[in-house]
DNA sequence: TTTAGCATTTTTATCGTTTATATTTACCTC
DNA sequence: GAGGTAAATATAAACGATAAAAATGCTAAA
């Protein structure tokens, strides 16, 4: 059953082109039996208009476009699956890019939205910390664009973000509660905002409790799992820290890897406790004290976000920031 | 900064559109100092050919579909990475819809999908298992359709599938193997293909070892995280099952649960092998016994498959079947 | 000098819709 | 039945790009 075009319906009833897309689009006037006439026509011979068609013709296209620095994440899934509720609730279509954390797709992906594939931008940056100026010099007014999550601090647009600071701070004095005292932290890229945020909250709940911060107690990560996998087992080695807070879910995962390997006891010689977004956190051996985001949420209130602008225009308020609340809940890899 | 459009590249340098259409196209014959010319402006005025125009005229999208029932979960997750990387690498864009299972949703998609927008699709089907002929009347040659994973047995489509049964039959003797006499089959939508398969596996392994196959082993979830909860612990109550094979991950996790509810020890009182492609299986306690399916690989093939066709037009064979094999990976649930 | 041949560029028609504008039709009033 | 109004439908011009056909300018052979 092959699809037909505007003309071909046209000529099978009768009518003109202009008479058959009013009767997809309602506002237009056009006789109730008419209507009823073509959209019944349309059904017995399959036509769906054209959207690239329409698409020139109305310029715009109906369809957001979803950055992000990697897919197989708990996070990352999850956050893309609030956004397309919200997104075909508005009768949206989404396109997906991923980065993997490669600063030069980024900017490609960006660059070649702006041919009119997409309405807005939807967006959590790659870790790769390079100037990022050139979104501002791409009208960001044409194609909006909303930050979720990991985003550029210095780039003025919408964003829905974490209380990362409060989360951090939290769960540095929890680990500082449960005994420890020579406490890592852990992070894949400490100069990305998301990073520094983190590390400060980190930072900050040591000094209230009069812990000495000591540099060297912060352990850069990398983006691979083999690197990781040295990387945190000499920390530990060489550290000996009697507690962990990694930044993000993968490095919890090398570290109870590493302990493993090392023979060191969790919770009784080394407590963790991560952001994470994993459901199966009790599952876990020990389960996972997480700091958990809302991820659908979180891309909920982004895709939301961007359809306001979408919407209005709303091209005014930039500096529109939305903030939700991770929670701590505490498990046994952190028990005293 | 604007975008143009061609006209307005094609005044600005005193050419034609066509010329212009050119340089962004190697083939055609046009002088290379006037290509250069041509795309060095280009980049000055940030002029993208809106692909809206291009498709239209050109009739095809360089985009495709993917269609599957949930994202939030490790195989589709890493099934869309392997999909995702595919289609980059020729260009393609990807465009995201999630059925959540519901039939509806599926056959609406696919509809809408007619209208150009795509230019194949890639589809792990819904759970509702109802009439799907609704495929053959659209046309599968105008919008080729490859399956992955869970399929519709009575399509003739490209797919890409795992050695379900082989695995099954492996896993369920594997259980056996290990001691276990009463085993339970968990399974979420058993009049699936997927799930017919991997039953059938279950059936053989358990005759081949002459275990008397007993229908209440076979147990029926449901989609939902509550239901499963209360069905997967009954069943624990009233069968007292000393090894369970779960045809999803899903379940394994369920069931893990309803173990650390009811205070049954895994693997002394009972042992677990699942269907899993989560990366933190070693992880879990105990840890889990897994037969792992190549997802990333799988989302690969699935995507050259298509690309196969859409390149070729080969509309012939149909029937073009590409079967990737699983691996069991044995873990503590299990153990002896 | 004329003209065929070639490389390059322009002209024109087209892809399938939408919409501003124009036309037709139906109905009403005097 | 002429004229007017409103409702329904038709016409034609975009939208931005591409490809086939036509035109241009140039070189070199006749």
């Amino acid at each position: 059953m092959d699809s037909i075009n505007i003309k071909e319906l046209a000529e099978a009833l009768n009518l003109s082109t202009s008479t058959i897309s009013r009767a997809f689009r309602d506002n237009s006037d056009i006789s109730v039996a008419t209507k009823e006439r073509i959209l019944s026509k349309a059904r017995e011979l399959n036509y769906q208009p054209n959207h690239y068609a329409s698409n020139l013709r109305e310029q715009k296209s109906k369809t957001i476009a979803v950055i992000v620095p990697e897919l197989a994440n708990n996070y990352f899934s999850q956050a893309i699956h609030g956004i397309e509720r919200v997104a075909r609730e508005k009768g949206y279509h989404i396109l997906i890019y991923v980065t993997d954390d490669d600063y030069t797709k980024e900017v490609n992906f960006i660059r070649h939205l702006h041919n009119g594939r997409a309405d807005g931008i939807v967006m959590s940056v790659s870790g790769e910390a390079n100037d990022h100026n050139y979104l501002n010099k791409f009208g960001l007014k044409r194609l909006p664009l909303v930050f979720f999550d990991r985003i550029y601090e210095d780039i003025q647009t919408p964003r829905v973000i974490t209380n990362d600071y409060e989360s951090s701070f939290s769960a540095t004095e929890h680990l500082i509660e449960q005994g420890c005292r020579r406490i890592a932290y852990m992070v894949i890229n400490k100069s990305l905002s998301i990073g520094k945020t983190r590390m400060q909250g980190y930072i900050d709940a040591l000094s209230k409790h009069h812990i000495p911060f000591e540099e060297h107690l912060i352990i850069d990560c990398s983006n691979s799992y083999d690197e990781n996998s040295v990387i945190v087992k000499q920390a530990l080695i060489d550290l000996k820290p009697d507690g962990v807070f990694t930044s993000v879910e993968r490095l919890a995962f090398a570290t109870y890897y590493a302990c493993y390997d090392l023979n060191i006891k969790i919770p009784q010689d080394l407590k963790i406790i991560s952001f994470s977004s994993l459901e199966i956190a009790p599952l876990l051996n020990p389960s996972l004290t997480t700091i958990t985001q809302p991820a659908a949420e979180i891309g909920e209130e982004a895709a939301n976000l961007l359809f306001r602008i979408l919407d209005n225009r709303e091209t005014g308020n930039h500096d529109n920031e939305v903030v939700l609340n991770s929670k701590i809940i505490a498990r046994n890899s952190t028990m005293k």
